[in-house]
DNA sequence: GTCTATAGAGGGATAGAC
DNA sequence: GTCTATCCCTCTATAGAC
């Protein structure tokens, strides 16, 4: 997915426009984007940007495709994993889905709420990883709760990670708690979110 | 809030615009929403819409502060109350809160992610619920654990009880689990939330 | 591939009649 | 208060020169 580049090799424009819209959009949405805001952003003519990508909506399915598999697929091969238990899961999931949400703080709620705001376009055009409720992890879930539908345990326990970083906005518009502290919590959760998950299972 | 009409009365111009104003807003967010479309939900005239609220902006601000304050004062009086355990409110939050969502189920979404696409307008026009993080809930949570910051377990108790509501349009688009099977879940989930909350904090 | 210029549609807002 | 007609700006997208 990362290309690298060496310093003094050139990025593509196709590239520059890519990254410049992975900015914009994931700042206002797509409705709120103007084509002019991703040009400007990028520093390139605008006319370029529907040469390389034909249109506004085009790039930004190639963009949400890029963000829906790196929330929902990037764990997938953990929650598969038939080698690993359920303990040794939930330590590598809550370290590893965390870590990753403190590179991406906004990728939740920037797809969830896309999703939300036009539902019609993922049910046509973006294939949503939707089989992670029949993954191996969710069976073992089962198995040790046999009186209760696994996906309550699953949604606690994705919650328990996910949550903060959706809350975030009202923590930044508030100024109740700067980046910094928030980071340090959330860093602090990794054991947390294990510990509290085991002993919900007991 | 609820203005109650009878049957036979007229309901004003004005509560008809602000009625389809949050059907509209809830459904595609603000920026993807036509003035055109509020009217055409309200049955109305384009015109009158100015005539009512001045602009699309003003409008919206009265239904997003509706909105906030329905998501984070409705529940403020219960978590301030001095005269309950923290046993009590925990089951008292747990099912008045699950009640308010399966009621208004795109209220957290809608808001959240508002705030998040533009955080000036939040900054600015709308007072947030800070109060929260300060309220008398929170404290009793601190005493209670006093090895942790208590953000650690507000978070996680309000996660519990706001995520599924979060990712719920993933559920809807993928057709994995239906309307009635999702407030099954969630009613089940009141008696879940408050007895794993409890176990947290022993 | 990259630019300038502009077509063409959409959408917020208002003028002015009734 | 409510309507029709329309202004006018913004935004996506393309034509066509270089």
């Amino acid at each position: 997915m990362d290309t690298p580049q060496r310093l003094d090799e050139k990025v593509s424009t196709e590239e520059k426009f890519k990254e410049a819209a992975r900015t914009v959009f994931m700042k206002k949405g797509y409705a709120a984007t103007k084509t002019r805001d991703i040009a400007e952003e990028a520093g390139l003519n605008l006319a370029l940007l529907n040469y390389y990508f034909r249109s506004k909506e085009k790039l930004f399915e190639i963009i949400m495709i890029e963000k829906v598999q790196q929330l929902f697929a990037f764990i997938a091969p953990v929650f598969n994993d038939k080698s690993t238990s359920l303990d040794t899961k939930i330590d590598l999931i809550a370290t590893s889905y965390i870590d990753l949400l403190l590179k991406n703080p906004d990728l939740p709620l920037f797809v969830l709420s896309e999703i939300r705001n036009n539902p019609e376009r993922f049910s046509k055009n973006v294939q949503l990883e939707t089989s992670i409720l029949k993954s191996y992890f969710v069976r073992q879930l089962g198995e040790k709760k046999i009186d209760m539908n696994p996906i309550q345990l699953f949604l606690t326990f994705l919650g328990m990670l996910v949550f903060p970083f959706i809350v975030r906005p009202v923590f930044q518009v508030t100024g109740t708690i700067n980046e910094n502290a928030f980071n340090q919590l959330m860093e602090e959760r990794k054991a947390l979110t294990a510990k509290w998950m085991k002993m919900i299972l007991e």
